[in-house]
Order: structure tokens, then C-alpha cells, then sequence
DNA sequence: TATGAATGAGTATTCATTCAT
DNA sequence: GATGAATGAATACTCATTCAT
């Protein structure tokens, strides 16, 4: 991959994140990114193409923060990992994380079926740990995390620190 | 308030909720309001006065939404009948409702503030309750709340249903 | 003629005067006049109408000005009137005369056959002072005092105050 | 400097200086100029951009004009040149002088201050031949000058052709 | 690979004008 | 006479995309 065609992707993310896929134009992309207007073309063959791979992109970030809960093997180290994600998000990894929650809700983009192996993990843990109806348990501490990452992304993680100790000790991991 | 007035105010919030706001063209929305393009500007001055028109009349809707529990009493109830919200929103206004949460992600219509007495009230009836943190207790239900209604808004009320008696078992309200 | 069609029409010749004929938009004149749009068009059924209206009025008043120098009968005083005018401009009048000379330069509304008996008067005087070419000293005369006069519409008068005498002298009148 | 930014300018300039700025809309300059829309705000950024562009080689034009006056040495042919300069505007030169004229109307474009310079070398023109009042005699030769443009721009050279040597004789010079 | 000029369809907005009341 | 809602055509301007270099 060439030096321009990243520095495309990283212009596009950020102000994909910032204001929407709608709202920017390639003419903003390539002065962001210091280049000219025809090589976005040349090197995505359109706009939604820069989006696509950068949903790509964004799709492995995930997997790879899931990876860890993923290959676990104790089911209350499982929960502690899950909760502990959205706290551990790095403020310059923000942009991937806010636009991969604005996608949510463009439904061309949302693929519930990515979490699938995710609730599936969760709800064995929580089977394990003999919580009377595991599946909810998972599917509703995903909506939780789903819920504190978009406070983190809006607000900053301050307002939200103590929220993970918190998540902890209510499910007592 | 004219009859076309409406008729473009609905047109749009269905149209904003279900395409966001920087999809959707002027010359679209006049279109399924069946006026003409020009109305709109004499309504609302322009397409982004559109908006505002529209989200005013959100805010008022939340509002209401959530004065019964601002008047409740018994605090059981108060958690109850918050709880309940994300389960009764009713079809017809799922686009009020889309649209309130695609804002939340335009940082200049998200307003925190407008739930600050939701979250007092809330947090009132969990200190009345002797939860040991009510406060976070109340920021942790809202977010709760939030999530469930984005799974709702998104994949109808179906997949949801049994969360409702969940979460009030949960709380033992 | 109605109270508000006299409005319309002031508020009119301030705006063609200030902003030209195409930059003013009925809707601009229809407000500092306090009246509806719609009622420009019941008075002067169309833009070009309302113009034509005020370029009547406007015509009118030049011919009041020239009036006095055409029923003089002293050569001298001729003169000595005609290159008063431009320094007797009332201000309250500034507006009348900025659009006639506004419309000089739209092809349609130059009518020089207007000027033609003003400038005969002053060929008259010229040649009875025994001028060697009065209808040139006429004609030059008049393009002084147009020059003049757009100097005191755009500048006012204190910048020009001193050329009246100067004028005076040089034509000893 | 592309063929085709020319192209919009010299468009530009015959229309704005027969029907006026306002009166003239893009996409009829980009019809004239034989190029899309589109272009015009490529290259100029917007409409008023693309009168601003014009303005700049307007001035540059006038500069040029001047030029010999104010390096001329010799009083009487200050006089002799200055007072030539309208008679000899060349056809293909009207529409730039037309716009000149047309804009010293609104407001915004009327700079007099540009002809600072050449008021002064004619003012000590006529100091230098004894005139009592020279200043007001620079001021009042221009005025003339500015009428007897007008006229020419308007009806032509014709009708003003016999005036150039009534002016010389008139300053002897 | 990379640019920058150029385009054509689209977009928000304005405007003169009409019409029912 | 007077209003205010409504329109349709026009207007300034934007945008994704193409293409010659």
C-alpha cells in the first residue's frame, strides 16, 4: 500500500467520524489529506468504496479488541475482559470506534451477525455461572458496553471512570 | 400552523430518521410532502431551520415521555415506569424517536442536560432504595434504557420483549 | 392613490437608488415598505411596472428642476441657473436623482431626447454671448455639470462646495 | 493562466458591462464562455469572486492609460494627453471601460483614492501655467473628461468626435 | 502513481408572481 | 384594498467523477 493511499484512509476515518459519511465531500478528503481529488478515485474507484475499505478496516480492529475474550478459557475472566473494553478504548483509536457506532445506524452497515460469536462467549459464561437466563444476561451486558463506549466517545472517559468498577462488582468478576 | 407546514415537518422527520439528514434533499422532502420546494424555505427559513423545527418538536415529545415518572411518588414505581418506556414506544413513532437517537451522534444536537431531572428522579429512588451507589445506579439504568431502545428502534420490538420483564425482575419492581 | 401604494413606491426608489433594479427583490421592497408582497402586484402588476412608475415620477422632477432655466430670458441667468442646479440638490432628494443617473446606463430607460430642449436653451445662450461654437460649449457644459453632480450624489456636497463659484467665474455669469 | 479561465473572464466582462452584475447570471456567463457552470466557481470561487478577478484587470487597464501622463514632463502636454485619453478608447476596449463606469455606481467598487496620482500631476499642470485655482481646474478637467467618456461609451465616438480639439483649443494645448 | 482541469447532474435557496380569502 | 400561503422557474453553488497529461 502507498504512503497517499493510508493518508487517505486516515483523512476519510476522521472526518467520516466527525461528520458523517453524508456530510463530507471528497473535495474535504483530499485537502485533509494533502493530496489531489482524482487520486481518491484512482486508488477507491468511488466514495463509497474509501468507505467500505475503511469499514474493512474498522471490522478487524474489532475482532481484534474481542480477540482476548474470545480465546479465554474462565468464564469470570470473560465478563471482566468484556467490561473492561469499553475503558480501554485509546483516545487516537476514537475516530474507528465513533464511526464503527454512526454506521450502526446506517443499516446498509449494520451487521449484527459480527457479534454473534461475542454473545455467543458471554452467554456460555454466564450459563457457567449459573445465571438464570444467560442468554439475556449477555445480550443485555452487550447493550450496557454498547451504551458506556458511546458516553466515552461523546463525553470523554472521566465522566464515565468509575462506571467500570461498577460493572465489576455488580457481576462480582 | 397551516396544514402544509405539517404536512413538510413529517415528511422530513421520516425522511432525516430513516436516510439522516445530510442524505435526504430538499427537493426529496418537498416531494413526498407534495408541496413545492419553495415552501419549505418560506416555512422554516432553510433546510437546517427545518431540522430545528423538527427536533424542537422531539424534545417536547421526550418530555412528555417522561413526565409521569418526574411525578411519581412511590420510588418502585418511579423505576418501573421508566423501565417500561423503551417497551411502549409505539410504531407510529419510531421515527420521532430514530431520529432523536441518529442526533445524539451530531455533537450539536446532543444535549445532556435535557435529562438532568430524569437522572435526579432516578437517582432519588435508588437512594430511597439504599442502593449503595444510586447515582451510578441511575447513569448505569438510563444507559441501559438507551441501549434497549436502539435494539428496538433497529430490530423492532420482537427481539426485545422478554428484556422487559428481565430488567424489572432485576430491580425487583 | 393609496397610502400604501405611495409607501411601495418610496420605498422602492430608495432601494433601485441604493442597489440597482436587479439586486432589490419584491419581497426587500415589500418589507421597508410594511406592506405584503402580493400587494406590489394588485398597484404595479409586475417588477418592470413598479419601476416604470418611479422612472415616471423621476422625470417629472427633472423637468420641474429645468423648468425655471427654460422660461428665463437673460442668457446670463441661463447659464448662471443651469450650473446652480447640481449644488441645490436637496438631500432628502439624493435618492431620486442616484437612480436617474443609476438608469443612465440601462440602454432601455436613456432617453437623451429628454434633454434636448435644455440643451437648445443653452445653445441659445451661448451663441447670443457670441460663443464661437455654442452648441458645443452646450453640450460640454451639461457633461460638466452631469460630472458634477454625480460627485455631489456620491460624495455629497462639502467636496464639490467650491467648483459652484468656479464655474460661475469661468463662464462670468 | 488556463485558456478556459479567459475565456470566463472576457464572457464575464461583456455581460457584466452590458447587462450589469446583477442582471447576468452564471450559467449564462458559462454558456457565453462555452464552458460547464461549474468551472466558473473552480476558478473563482464564487460570482463575486469572478467580478473581483475582472475589477483587478480593470484597474490594471487604467493604470496603464495614466501611465503616460504621469511620466510626461513637459505641463502643456500633460494637459494635451490627459484630455486625448477618451477619444482614443479603442472599440474592443469599450466593455472594460462600460464596467469601470457601471461599477463607480456601486458603491463598494468606487476607489478614488486610484486616481489620486494623476489629479496631483494635473493639478501641478496648471500651477505650473499660472492657473489661479489649480486644483479645482484638475478636478473639474477629469469631471469633463468622465462625462465626455460616458458619452463616447454610450452613443459612440461620433457624436463627441469634434469635442477633443474644442477641449485642446480651450486649454490651448 | 499523481495531478489538476473540467464536467454534468444535483442541491439549497431566491424570486417574481398568483390566488383564495 | 390587502394579506399570506403557495408555486415554478431560475440561481448561485457543490459534488462525485472523468480524463488528459
Amino acid at each position: 500500500l502507498s504512503d497517499k493511499k493510508d493518508t487517505i484512509l486516515s483523512a476519510a476515518l476522521s472526518l467520516f467520524a466527525e461528520e458523517g459519511y453524508d456530510a463530507v465531500s471528497t473535495y474535504k478528503i483530499a485537502s485533509r489529506a494533502g493530496v489531489s481529488e482524482g487520486l481518491i478515485f484512482r486508488h477507491f474507484e468511488n466514495k463509497k468504496g474509501l468507505l467500505e475499505a475503511i469499514v474493512f478496516d474498522v471490522e478487524q480492529r474489532i475482532q481484534q479488541v474481542f480477540a482476548p475474550m474470545l480465546s479465554e478459557t474462565s468464564p469470570e475472566e470473560v465478563i471482566r475482559i468484556t467490561i473492561s473494553i469499553p475503558f480501554h478504548i485509546e483516545p487516537q483509536e476514537y475516530d474507528f470506534w465513533r464511526l464503527q457506532f454512526k454506521l450502526k445506524w446506517q443499516t446498509e452497515y449494520n451487521k449484527p451477525e459480527k457479534m454473534k460469536s461475542v454473545l455467543d462467549k458471554l452467554t456460555w459464561a454466564f450459563r457457567y455461572l449459573h445465571y438464570p437466563a444467560p442468554a439475556m444476561e449477555a445480550q443485555f451486558l452487550l447493550q450496557v458496553l454498547d451504551s458506556v463506549s458511546i458516553s466515552i466517545l461523546r463525553d470523554g472517559l472521566e465522566p464515565s471512570k468509575k462506571l467500570k468498577n461498577f460493572l465489576l462488582s455488580k457481576y462480582s468478576v
